[in-house]
DNA sequence: TATGAATGAGGATTCATTCAT
DNA sequence: AATGAATGAATCCTCATTCAT
């Protein structure tokens, strides 16, 4: 791939990013996605062959983005390790709004068009909270009942929601002190002491 | 309203829900709508002037609908009436399934053209949820720390979430298993005994 | 016809052309119509069969009127009969802005729906003109080439052009500049004295 | 603009006027308007954005078409540049009758959607013949009370007015004929010899 | 590698008219 | 004599996609 077609592809990628952050998914079309990179609009079939093909790409830009940041959060104590990815989370979701808004409104869509990839994401974050929950879990430090996968799943759900909550409901809170929130509520998988 | 006109409109909703369910709202179509409810097409913009009108209008029927069950939450245990309220909010989206659908996809776009009306849900369902996180508050049963606006639009978020992760990801689970997933979740908010 | 039928119908008149004179025909529809006169749209096809029936009828009252204010001119000399004629289609138009609307956008249109209305009007008007023209053309009082019923349509479209132009483009004229200014137009037809 | 799009565009003025020749501004439509160009509907809204925009193009076309007939006359004498001016006019109306409909039936309604647009032709033809009686009136050729601007607009109407009555209602008279009548018509202006 | 004019199926909306009350 | 809910054909417009250059 050229540098030049590298270019290329940023400049749609900034842009579809950028305009699903104006108007949302529905409302985004090729004819805006061209405008706004200043390419033509054959550019963006040249380039990824359809509509959904650019969204797709754009969704596993993302998931990379994403992987390597939470990659970076490791300790020895599983809770420590909890709290660096919940951190590593919401900067990710305050830096990309669009992405988080985007996985929101299409994760848990019936058929989706993208859900492969949607899932790919979800599976990608579950995963490596599922690997600290686990950890607890085979120390004996999580109570009774505690289902590993569902909680995954609630943890990054609430996350996530939380993140989204903050950003347009609450937008004056800072960063901490959401973070200080889920970990005060998740306290409770940390169980009776 | 005529008790023809309701009946009409009542079949349009009921229309309209099940195809969101089967398409998602893009490709929920007037024509689709229409057909299914058995009427004219011109009867969706005589009742309600246009698509947007008829999902703006949906979303308030089930606002109201989710608002009488919430109601009928009352302990004089604050935790118990949580408890209740987690319940009853999954049962309602077990219920509606697209309505915890609709409201994950729209709730926090940007500008949305529902975003009156979605703002409107979300603030029905965490002022109750608020109201008995107020009480423990006031009650000195909550951590130091603990905001309540942003605990009740997590914890409002988890279960929204949750609910959908459980029919579209682990539909195999039952509802308590789901309940009381949730409940260990936030029972850190419990604080230390 | 009962009185209520024809308070009806007035009404109705009344609403179609503030209607007329706000939108234009185009964009006026039963709806509206029916919303400004303060009656149900099915009222309409009761009193007047469609809305074709309404404009046409509304078109012949409007004759009728103008045709009762064109009886009241008359003077031993045609030319000052002519000038009284002038006078009252330009008071006429000057009351009934709508009216000469209507007329000048549809008089000459092809196919025109209420062409048969319309031409009535057009003769109603012409053939009063034509009466005076003749008799001074009887009298020997016109040039020679003055084809009189030529002359008339001319005569007409003028005072219907300048009646609009005055209330459209240059509003701050008195109706007695306007007046003179086509009788100093038309002076022509005296011929050199 | 390449070749190509000029070409598509002529295609689509020239269609548009045909057809709103045999049916009138009211039943225009865009389908129609393709079919007739032989090319896509989309085509219409890729070149012109909306149908009106395109209504719109082809007056301003029809506007420079005029502008250069207009310009080809002149001559020492105001008298003989203002017969040629009508019989400008009047060949333009008879080349291009839909235009002449088209400016009557639009040019003097309230909003009207084009009303920048047919200001701007109105403005176009006046101030060719406001010149010319403005020369007159500076030698002093024309009677006291003669208001140029009116006396424009009056002479513009009836020109106007005059060639649509010629084609609709007299199509048997010669181009001179109507020419004569019309000079006639206005030689009041020439004021007592 | 990129362009942009053209396409046409798809979908939202309008509105004159009907008809049961 | 009047109503107004319902209709559906007619129309405008959108937008992902194609293709010749």
């Amino acid at each position: 791939m050229s540098a030049r077609t590298e270019a290329t592809k940023r400049k749609l990628f900034v842009a579809t990013l950028a305009l699903i952050g104006e108007h949302g998914m529905t409302g985004l079309t090729v004819d805006d996605i061209a405008a706004r990179a200043g390419v033509a609009k054959g550019t963006v079939y040249y380039n990824f062959g359809s509509k959904d093909g650019l969204v797709d790409a754009l969704l596993r830009y993302g998931v990379d983005l994403l992987a390597s940041r939470l990659a970076s959060a490791g300790d020895e104590d599983p809770w420590q390790t909890l709290s660096q990815l919940v951190d590593a989370l919401l900067v990710f979701f305050a830096d990309y709004p669009t992405f988080a808004q985007l996985l929101v409104s299409e994760l848990w869509r019936t058929p989706g068009q993208w859900h492969a990839t949607l899932s790919l994401v979800r599976d990608e974050i579950t995963s490596v909270i599922r690997t600290e929950l686990q950890r607890l879990a085979d120390a004996g430090r999580l109570p009774d009942g505690v289902q590993v996968p569902t909680a995954a799943a609630a943890l990054f759900g609430s996350v996530l929601v939380v993140a989204l909550d903050w950003q347009v409901f609450q937008p004056a809170r800072t960063k901490d002190e959401v973070h200080e929130s889920v970990m005060l509520l998740i306290r409770g998988l940390r169980g009776t002491p």
